[in-house]
DNA sequence: GGGACTCTTCGGTGTGGGCCGAACCGTCGG
DNA sequence: CCGACGGTTCGGCCCACACCGAAGAGTCCC
């Protein structure tokens, strides 16, 4: 009983459109000040203020004052795959082909994209696709990075081993992809991976959102390394 | 844009404390009449009607009419995962001993319980441990029953191989439990364990809700399989 | 110090929606 | 055919809350 008035308050924080479209916007990982919220959001600043507050208060952000500027963040990890696992459910019709389903003003974001910090789109679900099929990483119930895998990511991807050591996050996770409806790799692995490709220059982002591209330095490593042929990618 | 309005409009079908315990409450994976939620939840049959109204348009629930009942259930184990991920967000105090973080009344979910249909609790947690230690279990990195798990499944446990084939449905997964704030063995895999102790008498359900308890030919049985010692769980 | 800027606080307004009771509709059983 | 019962629909009430503008606090820069 108790608890399902906990439940209600975590969900109602997530059921007003204001709210829910800075979620989304902060699902790209990054830290995002006030004012470009309520800008993005179309409120002024005063309600903005006012969401920002109960969103941070109920847990789901973080906020660091910097000067006048009041940043926010996602709390987590774990509350962005919280807000992937409720975007899932709103991709209800897996008949259309997706050249259909995805509109032009979406098609960066379908190409390739971050999904908190790990790469989803069709560039996740490629890498992902790769990794396996060079038996790098084990989907064939749920999934787990061999010790193929552990190397690889160790020594050609160049991640160092502590990196790829943590606490509590798993390694591997699957993560559903709403555009691809097909699922790709997240945890620490799927991070650390993401880190590693934007360091080296191998992909980066466009413009100031979540989409990301491959560069062609990127598409030719990602040739040699996996095997991942991305030239219809684009 | 269009998304975080759908967003919003999901999570506020679970943003209301009335609708929050219908769905906790269907989260024992059977089916309620609408009455039997009315009186749940403290409201008059006419409130009821309408949240279930709602929360079946939005598709959380799937309804069967039968005589002058209405019958609902959730719409499947994505919406029970859903839930459960919303549910593992509520307990955020990983620091008290478990024995005073349960109070009495929920003593019984504590030991053991259905998680939609999957066991879950110390009972669901002590049995995926069991698995691990086995070697039928794979949970270094995610969840990956090994091949002498499903050989396991099917031999001594008795499941019919074709029962662990499904199209789309994952073998192993993890799902979060929010009492022992550890993974235990959900997917398709967890619910055929569920079924077939439930279907053998090892297990069998306390009152009308989520508990379970093991009955004596079960803690005999899982010692026998598992090497299980389940004299601590009571 | 003064002006520009970002954010917060506080009234006040309007509306969405949760709730109930009363009336009504179907179903079941005698 | 009638009463009991489960569920639905409708009208009305009321509260929660999203929103804004105005005023104010804190920060930065000239």
């Amino acid at each position: 009983m108790a608890r399902s008035s906990e439940l209600a308050a975590l969900a109602r924080l997530l059921g007003d459109d204001t709210r829910a479209r800075f979620c989304l916007a902060l699902l790209d990982g990054r830290a995002w000040t006030a004012g470009e919220l309520a800008t993005l959001a179309g409120v002024s600043a005063s309600t903005a203020s006012e969401h920002l507050g109960k969103l941070v208060a109920g847990g789901l952000l973080v906020e660091r004052r910097q000067g006048r500027h009041r940043y926010v963040q996602l709390a987590g990890p774990r509350v962005a795959e919280l807000l992937e696992g409720l975007v899932a459910h709103l991709e209800p019709a897996p008949e259309r082909p997706a050249s259909l389903r995805t509109s032009r003003v979406s098609a960066a974001l379908a190409r390739g994209r971050t999904c908190y910090d790990h790469l989803a789109g069709r560039l996740g679900v490629a890498i992902t696709d790769a990794l396996a099929a060079r038996g790098l990483l084990d989907t064939t119930a749920g999934f787990a990075l061999t010790s193929d895998g552990v190397d690889w990511l160790t020594g050609p991807l160049g991640i160092s081993p502590e990196d790829l050591r943590s606490s509590r996050r798993p390694l591997a996770k699957a993560c559903l992809d709403w555009t691809e409806r097909r699922s790709h790799l997240a945890g620490l692995a799927g991070a650390r991976i993401c880190d590693r490709l934007l360091a080296t220059g191998w992909i980066k982002r466009i413009g100031t959102h979540r989409a990301v591209t491959v560069t062609p330095a990127g598409t030719e490593a990602l040739r040699t390394l996996l095997d991942l042929d991305l030239t219809q990618l684009q």
